[in-house]
DNA sequence: TTGACGCGAGAACGAGCGTTCTCCTACGGT
DNA sequence: ACCGTAGGAGAACGCTCGTTCTCGCGTCAA
């Protein structure tokens, strides 16, 4: 008996889901891997999330928040509304230089189920939808027309899929730049 | 007997691989899958591809060949060399409208397979290097700075990932509009 | 005609994995 | 001290799937 408190060990067992399925890609995790890597039994584990499925919507649920909550946190840091903006692609940046970064979990995630999980490609809308909606609060926050979201929207995305890909922190610089220009285009 | 000519027989084999591994994802799909769909028998396809990774190796590059050509000779109708950068946003727009449209093969792989598969994540990236090498020479051609190849190569990655999870064209356009006042930032 | 061979159809094999089951240990209440 | 029960370890089960094997048929050379 590791862990008596059922929600500490709900959280041992996100989190060893996600060091796995962000490290390794989802299907190439076992829950005997799960298991291992959170100290619980399969049989709590299975008591937790009753199907693998579950393990994965709850993995990248708690993700979504606490992806979109760091995000926010580091921009409300800044003044000046056009600065915040900027901002998003320094947290990009800093994101892309972790160590163990693999990419955008949610895009990784749709190019692995998207075409088999209903459930994981709707996650991953509604996770992009969340982020586009942030980015829109913020260029009307600065006074700046809609139509400018959707195309930061894009840089942001090109980078995460261009920083996963290459493995490198350029892409945010360049991202950044381009948003620079655009905010200025205007 | 169904195919006497090998290299006819490979082309099947590419088609309904192609056919599959983008529609419903590479391990979703089982070489039984692939006999089905090809016509060809087990025995035969083992011959062609000694296993499936080079069956998806070879999928993979005859799409980038394809791929590449079919935007290349799309981009090549239109004469102002600006035109050209804009026609390519031109080209995802119809590309991403197309039937059975799942986003960008390769950032689907990537997602499914670039933390096991190093040949495929070689694959992967060695397309979006070409991707972006094309870009650069019509942003060169066009007399225009070097940088915004990068910025506008992070438009359409963004674009084809967009399109991909949100199965719209739309994207496609707020891309082009963000391209053609990048071309104006200078 | 005959026999060797190539080929297709599909069974078979073996590994991986999601999920469940068994067994055993330890503890709590009386 | 004793029994009932919860929980852990890991075996077991069933299914999928990549890969190989078997069988039987048709073909072609001599």
């Amino acid at each position: 008996m590791a862990v008596t408190d059922s929600a500490a060990a709900r959280e041992q067992a996100l989190d060893a889901a996600e060091e796995l399925f962000y490290g390794r890609g989802i299907q190439s995790v076992g829950m005997d891997d799960v298991r291992g890597a959170s100290g619980l039994s399969l049989k709590r584990l299975y008591r937790l999330f009753p199907a693998k499925e579950q393990l994965v919507e709850a993995y990248l649920e708690r993700r979504d928040v606490r992806w979109r909550g760091r995000l926010a946190a580091f921009v409300a840091d800044r003044e000046d509304p056009e600065e915040r903006i900027l901002a998003v692609f320094d947290w990009l940046e800093g994101w892309f230089g972790e160590e163990g970064f693999r990419g955008c979990a949610w895009i990784n995630s749709y190019g692995e189920l998207g075409a088999t999980s209903a459930r994981v490609t709707a996650q991953v809308r509604a996770h992009k939808r969340e982020f586009r909606d942030y980015l829109t609060g913020l260029v009307a926050a600065a006074g700046l027309p809609d139509a400018l979201a959707g195309q930061l929207f894009l840089l942001a995305e090109g980078a995460m899929v261009s920083a996963g890909i290459t493995r490198s922190t350029e892409p945010a610089r360049e991202a950044r730049e381009a948003a620079r220009l655009l905010l200025r285009a205007r």
